[in-house]
Formats: structure tokens, sequence, C-alpha cells
DNA sequence: TGTTGTGAAGGGCTTCACAGCG
DNA sequence: CGCTGTGAAGCCCTTCACAACA
């Protein structure tokens, strides 16, 4: 398994990374076996270069001549993101949000098992979600000591993210992913993703409205 | 209301525009009443000659000396985006995502209203769902010539996601959110933006794996 | 006086163009 | 011969530093 070449790696070429992976996913679903990075820079709606670039500060992939086998590449792509192993993970926030997450299948299918569902509500406290006991927030630290989870998802109101933050970090996570419409502030070291697709939809809105300035 | 300033915005600008909306929301709810561009850039994790270019884009909204009201400063850039009016949707897809959104009430809240559900499951259409009867993909077009829909959401599985996107381009939308872990084409006029939150567990799963290329 | 708005400098990412190689 | 891998060029965005001004 090559190792990575280069220090720093741009942000934007993890991102891209992952939208590589989803392509070549739905192209080998489809039978594609080989594939050059032209055509599939046109699906990702990339430059062909940048996907070599992209490729190169983690190794050498292709074939001179010929491309790129569609199932080595995606090995050696989701090597090179960490995503070919389970990730344990922790929820904090079931309400609605956290209960679909906890429902939603695909966690486990892509390897970030859901290992505990967090909440500081005494009323969801004890109660089961899609086979997990709710447990108190404060109870995070001992919990993770025991489930080795290393990625946090904050699923709260806006004004109570930034302590489920608080907990996570103080319980040793590294992760976060941040679903609630708030910015968290946590130490250099944690790392946050932030979802929200009410910016997506702002961004859209924009772009309709000045279709000129794309 | 102060027009825009120049031809070409960076697309980050426009993502950096609908942070600082949820963080000056959030300031608002906690009361606060003006701040200046360096509290604002700490809160959102940017620089403050950051913020102040990226307003610069659209117009001076500052005051010299003392900072930005926030109130006005949230009415200013909302209006930048174009998301102070109502914007009309429709969602293809209605599963389990699909069901969960046209559920969601924040849509209208925003001003994002779900004005049609579309579904090609015989099964699926007719059913009603948040007030809403589900309609066969097909009848795309006649719906959004009555309903004046311009932005529309893919939520069906990757392999249908593409064909949702013909029907709603040729219904004459010109937005799309797209869910579906699949990348889609779509003529130049029209904007797509694509969510995925294992992209962003992915990134989080690199940059715990590799600490030392932040 | 304190903070904005902005030209200029700097840096990093993207694209080009082609050498290298199967 | 075709496509990858990559140095170099170019461009766009970010950051700096300060003039402008309430």
């Amino acid at each position: 398994m090559p190792q990575q070449k280069s220090e720093h790696i741009p942000r934007a070429t993890i991102q891209r990374l992952a939208v590589y992976v989803q392509v070549l996913e739905n192209l080998q679903r489809e039978g594609t076996e080989v594939i050059s990075s032209e055509p599939l820079a046109k699906a990702c709606n990339v430059n062909a270069s940048q996907i070599r670039k992209d490729l190169a500060y983690f190794g050498e992939f292709g074939v001179r001549g010929v491309g790129y086998y569609v199932k080595n590449l995606i090995a050696s792509i989701t090597s090179a993101l960490g995503v070919d192993r389970e990730w344990r993970t922790v929820l904090v926030g079931v309400g609605n949000l956290g209960k679909a997450l906890l429902n939603h299948k695909e966690f486990r299918l892509r390897g970030f098992n859901i290992v505990g569902a967090f909440d500081c509500d005494p009323f969801k406290i004890g109660e089961e979600v899609s086979g997990l006991e709710v447990v108190c927030t404060k109870r995070l630290r001992e919990m993770i000591g025991d489930n080795g989870a290393e990625i946090g998802i904050i699923t709260t109101p806006p004004e109570r993210a930034q302590r489920a933050a608080n907990h996570l970090v103080e319980a040793g996570i590294n992760g976060i992913l941040n679903f609630a419409p708030s910015r968290i502030t946590v130490p250099d070291h944690v790392n946050v993703e932030y979802v929200d697709f009410f910016h997506h939809l702002y961004a859209l809105s924009f772009n309709i409205t000045h279709p000129n300035t794309k």
C-alpha cells in the first residue's frame, strides 16, 4: 500500500478524493473496469490534470497508456483517506435528525459505526433508539473510555452544540461532524466538519439570482 | 438596498456569507447588537480582512470606528444572497430521506417552501406526505408550469439521480440540491449543489489519520 | 480613536504542456 | 501510440498594511 508522498495536502484535494470514490463506485456498479483520467474528470466535473495531481500526492496508481483500474483505484483512495477500516462514532442530540441518523444503515455499511447515543434531556435518557440506549451527555467521558470512539456527531439545537463539543473533546474525541447550525470552537488537534444544507440552498439562491457572476 | 459592486464573486465568499449569517443569527439570539470584524472573524474561524473583503463585494455595511449592526448586516447579507424572499422548491424521490425533508419545518421557516413531491414508484404515487400528494415524476413539467418552482431537490437512489435531474431541467428548474450519492450532468445554466455528509466523514477520517498534514 | 474599506503583496491551488513510460 | 505523472506557469484568493473616515 503506497505511502503519502507529500506533507501538505490541499483540503480541496481531500474533498475531491471523496467525489472520485463516489463516482468510481457508481462506475463499478455499472460494470466499468478501467477508466482514464479524461472521462473520469468529465464525470466528476473537474480537470483531468487535477485528478492526476490529486492522486500523485499519494502514489502512482495508474498504468501509462491504459488508465486506472477502477477497483484498484477505489482501494487506493479509500486507503489514502483512511476509510478502509472501521471508525467508531458517538452521536450527541437524539432529536428528529439524531434519530434519523441512528436509524441510517449507510453509516455501518460505510464503516462509521455509531456505538453511543447521548442527550441531556432526562425524558430521553434511557430511551432505546436503533438498539442503543440513550445516555446522559455527562457520561460521555466514561462511556468513550469503554467503547473507544474517535468521532463525535453533533445533532443538538444550535445553542447546545458548543457544550456537546466540549464534552466530546473532554472525552478524547478528535473529530466532530457538526449538524447543528452553529459554529463551535475546539482545540487545534480536534477536526471539525460542518453539514448544513441550507448553506447549499443559499448558494443556489445566490447563483440563480446572479446568473452573470458564475 | 446596495447593489453588487463586482462581476465575479468567489464561490468561497458565498459559502462564507452563509456562515456569517448563521453566526450573526446566533449572536442576535444572544442579544449582541453590534460587532466588529475581529470578533466576528474569530467566531467564524476566518481572517478579519476576509470578512471585510467578502462584504465589500456587495457594498459598505459597516460603520468605521464602530463595527457592524448585527440586524442590519443580516439583512444586507441575506439580501445579497437573494434569500430575503420565498423560493418554491420541488422534491424528487420520496424515500426515507425525502420524507424526512418534507416533514422538516425549517424549510418553510427559511423561505424554501417545498410545493411538490415526486416519485416514479407506482406504490408511492398518490400517497400523502406532509400535506403533499406524491405525483409521478413524469408529470414534473406540467406541475412546475403550475406551481412555478425554481429549485429541485433530489433524494432518489444514486442510479435514478440523473434521470430526476433531466426531468427537473426539462421542467425549467435552474437550481438543484442533490442529496443522492452520485454526480449529475446538467446544462450550464443550471446550478447544482451536492450534499453528502459521508464526504465530511471521509475528510475527518483523513485528518485524524494524518494529523501532521493539516 | 477605533474600525472599516481597499490597493498591493503574497501564497497556494489549478491548469498547462510535455517528458516518461507501459 | 496513449495515457500517466510532474515541473513550471498562471491565476485566483487570501492576507497584509494602511489610508479613510465616523
